[in-house]
DNA sequence: TCAGCATTAAACATAG
DNA sequence: CCTATGTTTAATGCTG
């Protein structure tokens, strides 16, 4: 899922920036195809709104040109007089996501700073529609100049009226009128601000200089196209219904951080821009004083200009690069100092995948395969030198790669959150299935401490300690009842628990599920499995074919599964030893080849008995220390397995178990585990099965111990026989083996 | 506080 | 004699 939706998320983002690139050349021709280009859905893609901008910001920039023209130095023009009806409008319109503290600050009064917002938008359209001319002319001045002409000839028309048209470019009517019926609120919005502005701007050429005023324009526009091509290409990339109002949508699409970002450019941009807005306003509402902002602003030198990105992409300073990296920087911290977003550290994921992108592009993370992994750009590139020279030349520090490298880091930030919402969900998943993980499985169920306890005396704890959870109880058995599961989830916390764990390992009963789920975490972790030695041992043995293992293989099973145990191999080489002599449940048999050992399940679970028979209370003492509670589980398990068609609740199970224990008073103590290699197997092993444990202790030196239990014990063994028995003549396997290797 | 268990360490025995 | 394998004892820590 994550890959999917990560890779979607990239297409959509690459698509989008290749809609803005091509949208910009294409639009240079004055051809259509850009709009076409963006959806053939007919939905409005990033191209189409970028051309209705472009448009609005044309009609807005004929406005402009026509006041001037036409000397529109009187407030009392249409234009100047619907501005401030408008605004008041376009405020309302407005949502609170537009602006920004920055903004706030810089503003006088509320009123003002909606219209500067308003009117920023219009520039960034006018910027738009302006730069895609420009781009085609690098003399700013033959684009003043072709502009101009363009406002010159056009005429003043109403607003519905300018949707439809378009200058010089009248291929973009079809979409166009399409869009606008979609979006005509909108640009009703924007084109009212833009008429507001125009109206501003026409008290600016009341100043006197028109030129300069438009020139300031031009900068302005500018300033905002980077802002604009951010909008749009986030736009794309949160996936935004074409539908949405465009601006507003982008807006609300950006997260937090980024829409903060943006708009401290924008602040930027404002501070930059300020004199002229605060001119904009105050002719819109005063025209006093125009006169020293228009100066100051119109003056194409403006020194104090904070925007980085308000450089004209076409010229952008040296200074203003430096400002952009810093802007860049900046904003790369920011985005680290989000990651805690992510649940994972640093660079886990993404930047690993990153990272290892590296090697494999060997010089370079941004070439590969022969072609520049620039976004938008697969350039192909024979070398390493070309492509340095396409990345020079093509994606050189300007406001493009600037909108290009935040859209990336848009798109990595997306990554996170998604990978976080997905570790997220895996965490569920695996706390939901751990937790009762195995419910559907036989063993799991009696888990349920409450109905087998009951039943259990001696056994009793086996349920529900045994199943438990192994390394996640190393802290402590919270509630018994569904301790069971320790889940992969857990192994991580295993690190953390202390290094003898042995307590856990009453818990720990359900080694098999256990290490079958954190088998890959112990092989590579330096971690102390939560089991006792005798667990794992038996494990061990029980896990072997034979179900026998010479010392050595023990050990050889203790490394090969177990980081933790390929070192200090004197330690536990010695423990493991001393567990097989000491606890009667090991069995040694002669082999031909020496020793083997064997376990002796019902010895095994015996381990602390004695007197468990007594009250459940002294029964789960006992299961608690002894970490019986799995022999009822590996019964019934066992049970289960073989006559699954019959165990079709856990309830049975248990009760089953619970009974048979009680018959038997034996006690479980890894029954879980012996239940789970049954589960592991897919079907409860033959072998597994409690009655060739039964045999295994006939073949023991020691069964008269067993007496007292063995009756039980038989009893159990011949009704899980009964149950399991229809494929086995375990009985005389388990002796067999043994016999048979010797 | 105590009993029981698990672990660790070590002494000792035995076989190859 | 060394090593691997087993056995046994003791000390220690933890848990109930």
């Amino acid at each position: 899922m994550m890959v999917e939706s990560a890779t979607e998320t990239i297409r959509t983002v690459s698509s989008n920036q290749n809609g803005v690139s091509s949208l910009t050349s294409q639009s240079e021709g004055g051809g259509r195809e850009g709009g076409s280009n963006g959806d053939a859905n007919g939905e409005i893609s990033p191209v189409d709104l970028l051309h209705l901008q472009q448009q609005q910001a044309l009609q807005a920039a004929r406005q402009f040109l026509l006041q001037q023209a036409t000397g529109l130095s009187s407030p009392s023009s249409n234009e100047v007089k619907q501005s401030p009806v408008q605004v008041p409008v376009s405020m309302a319109m407005m949502t609170p996501q537009m602006i920004t503290p920055q903004q706030m600050q810089q503003i006088l009064s509320p009123p003002q700073l909606q219209a500067l917002l308003q009117q920023q938008q219009a520039l960034m359209l006018q910027q738009t529609l302006l730069l895609n001319r420009i781009s085609q002319h690098d003399d700013q001045r033959a684009v003043y100049g072709r502009t101009a002409s363009h406002f010159e000839a056009g005429k003043r028309r109403k607003i519905n009226q300018r949707h439809c048209r378009n200058i010089g470019q009248s291929q973009y009517n079809n979409w166009l009128q399409e869009y606008y019926k979609k979006q005509q609120e909108q640009l009703h919005l924007q084109l009212l601000s833009q008429q507001q502005q125009a109206g501003k701007q026409a008290k600016e050429q009341q100043l006197g200089s028109k030129q300069l005023a438009f020139q300031q324009q031009l900068i302005q526009m500018q300033q905002l196209q980077q802002q604009h091509i951010i909008n749009l290409q986030r736009q794309g990339l949160v996936g935004i219904q074409p539908s949405q109002v465009p601006i507003q949508s982008l807006q609300q699409a950006m997260c937090p951080t980024d829409l903060q970002q943006l708009w401290k450019d924008v602040a930027g941009v404002q501070n930059a821009d300020e004199p002229i807005k605060h001119e904009g306003l105050d002719l819109s509402t005063n025209s006093s004083n125009t006169t020293s902002y228009t100066a100051s602003k119109v003056s194409p030198q403006i020194p104090h200009h904070p925007l980085p990105n308000g450089q004209n992409s076409m010229h952008t300073p040296k200074r203003d690069r430096a400002r952009l990296f810093e802007w860049i920087s900046s904003f790369t911290k920011g985005e680290s100092s989000d990651e805690h977003l992510t649940p994972y550290p640093k660079g886990t994921p993404l930047q690993s995948t990153h990272s290892s992108h590296e090697e494999h592009t060997a010089s370079h993370p941004l070439y590969g395969h022969g072609e520049c992994k620039w976004p938008g750009c697969e350039a192909l590139c024979e070398d390493m030198g070309q492509f340095i020279k396409h990345l020079n030349s093509e994606h050189a520090l300007d406001d493009r790669s600037t909108a290009q490298c935040r859209v990336q880091m848009q798109v990595v930030q997306q990554l996170e959150i998604q990978l976080a919402k997905e570790s997220e969900r895996l965490q569920a998943m695996m706390t939901h299935l751990h937790m009762r993980p195995s419910e559907p499985k036989p063993f799991n169920q009696p888990l349920n401490l409450a109905s087998s306890a009951s039943l259990l005396k001696r056994d009793s704890e086996p349920f529900p300690e045994g199943l438990p959870h192994p390394p996640t109880s190393a802290a402590a058995p919270i509630t018994p009842l569904r301790q069971g599961p320790s889940v992969i989830s857990s192994s991580s916390l295993h690190g953390v628990g202390p290094i003898r764990r042995r307590n856990s390992d009453k818990y720990c009963t359900p080694i098999a599920s256990e290490l079958a789920q954190n088998c890959e975490f112990y092989k590579n972790a330096d971690v102390r499995p939560p089991f006792t030695y005798a667990s794992l041992i038996r494990h061990a043995i029980l896990e072997s074919p034979e179900r026998q293992l010479t010392l050595n293989e023990i050990y050889n099973w203790f490394t090969r599964m177990f980081a933790y145990f390929r070192r200090n191999t004197a330690t536990w080489k010695n423990a493991v030893r001393h567990n097989l002599s000491l606890h009667k449940c090991f069995v040694r048999v002669e082999n031909v080849k020496g020793a083997v050992w064997t376990v002796d399940e019902v010895e095994y679970q015996k381990r602390r008995p004695p007197k468990m028979t007594g009250s459940p209370t002294l029964v789960k003492n006992m299961i608690s220390g002894l970490g019986f509670g799995s022999l009822n589980a590996s019964y019934q398990a066992a049970l289960a397995e073989s006559s699954l068609s019959l165990l079709n609740s856990p309830t049975l199970i248990n009760n089953n178990t619970g009974a048979s224990l009680n018959m038997l008073h034996i006690g479980h103590d890894d029954v879980s585990s012996t239940v789970e290699q049954v589960n592991s197997n897919g079907s409860c092993s033959p072998g597994l099965s409690p009655q060739q444990y039964g045999h295994q202790i006939h073949v023991k030196e020691e069964p008269a111990e067993l007496e007292e239990d063995s009756r039980p014990v038989s009893l159990i063994a011949s009704v899980t026989q009964n149950l399991s028995m229809p494929s086995d003549e375990r009985d005389m396997e388990e002796e067999l083996p043994t016999e048979e290797l010797e």
